[in-house]
DNA sequence: ACCTTCTTCAACTAATGGGTTGAATAGAAG
DNA sequence: CTTCTATTCAACCCATTAGTTGAAGAAGGT
C-alpha cells in the first residue's frame, strides 16, 4: 500500500478516525482534545492520527508540550477526483446501455418502424 | 468495521481492486477476465470480489458457469457525500479565519483606519 | 456418464492493524 | 533540580487480511 490514494482510503476507513476528521474540520485541536471523546487510550489515539499523518491529511505543529493537529483538507480532492472520474465513466456506459436497449426494443417491435435518421421505408 | 461507509473505503484501499472497479466501469466482466492482468491466482481475486460485493460496489449474476461482474456505481456517492460535506466544512471554516486574519491585519495598522462601512471618519 | 471450464470453499501462512501497558522524551513551571 | 503535563516509543497480544495450494461444486459440451 505505497501510493497515497490507498492510504487515505484506509486512513478514512476506520470510523474513529473519520471522527476525528471531522472534528478537525471545525477547528484545531490537540491530541488530548481529540482523544476525550473515545474511549481507547490516549497512545491509540496517537497511533491513528499517525495514520492521518502518513496519508497527508494532518499535519502537526509544536506549541509548549503540546502538538495541535491541523486537517490538510485539500488531500480529500485526491479521492474525490478518482471517484468521480469512475463515477462519471460508469455513468457515461449507462447511458450508452440504455440507448442500445431502446434501439434493441424497437427492432423487436416491427409495427413502430420509425427510424429516426431514416425517412423513408426500408428497403 | 461494521458500517458500509467503512467497508466502501476499506475495499478501494487496495490498488488492486480500484483497478478492477475502473475496468469494470467500462463493462461487466467475468472473474478470469478480471485477474488475467493480475499476476495472483484466481482465489485471490475471488477473494478481492467478495470484498467488493461485500462492500455493495459490485453484484454477480449467473450466466452459465460463468458468474459476470457488474459495478453499482451508486455506492460511490456514499463516500462521495461524506468527503464533500466535510471538505466543504473545512472550506467554510478557513474562510472564516481569513476573514478574522483580515481584521487583525487592519487593527494592527491603525494608518488605514478607513472601515469600508463607516463613510465618515472615525469618532 | 465423462470431461472441461469457471468459480468457490477450506486450510494454512505471513503480514498488518488496532488495541493494550510501561517507559521515555519535550517543554513549562515549581 | 524536580515535577507536572502532553505526547510518543517499544514491546507485546489478538483479530483480520492478502496471499498460497488443493479439493470441491456448478453448468455445459461430447
Amino acid at each position: 500500500m505505497t501510493d497515497q490514494l490507498s492510504r487515505v482510503f484506509s486512513a478514512l476507513a476506520d470510523p474513529t478516525r473519520r471522527d476525528m476528521v471531522a472534528r478537525l474540520t471545525e477547528a484545531d485541536h490537540t491530541v488530548n482534545d481529540l482523544a476525550a471523546p473515545y474511549d481507547v487510550s490516549l497512545q491509540a489515539v496517537s497511533k491513528h492520527l499517525k495514520v492521518l499523518e502518513d496519508a497527508g491529511l494532518v499535519t502537526r505543529t509544536r506549541e509548549a508540550q503540546r502538538r495541535p493537529v491541523h486537517l490538510e483538507a485539500e488531500v480529500l480532492d485526491l479521492m474525490t477526483k478518482w471517484i468521480e472520474r469512475h463515477r462519471r465513466r460508469a455513468e457515461e456506459r449507462y447511458a450508452r446501455l440504455d440507448t442500445v436497449l431502446a434501439r434493441m426494443q424497437d427492432d423487436e417491435d416491427p409495427d413502430r418502424s420509425t427510424d429516426d435518421r431514416q425517412t423513408g421505408t426500408a428497403s
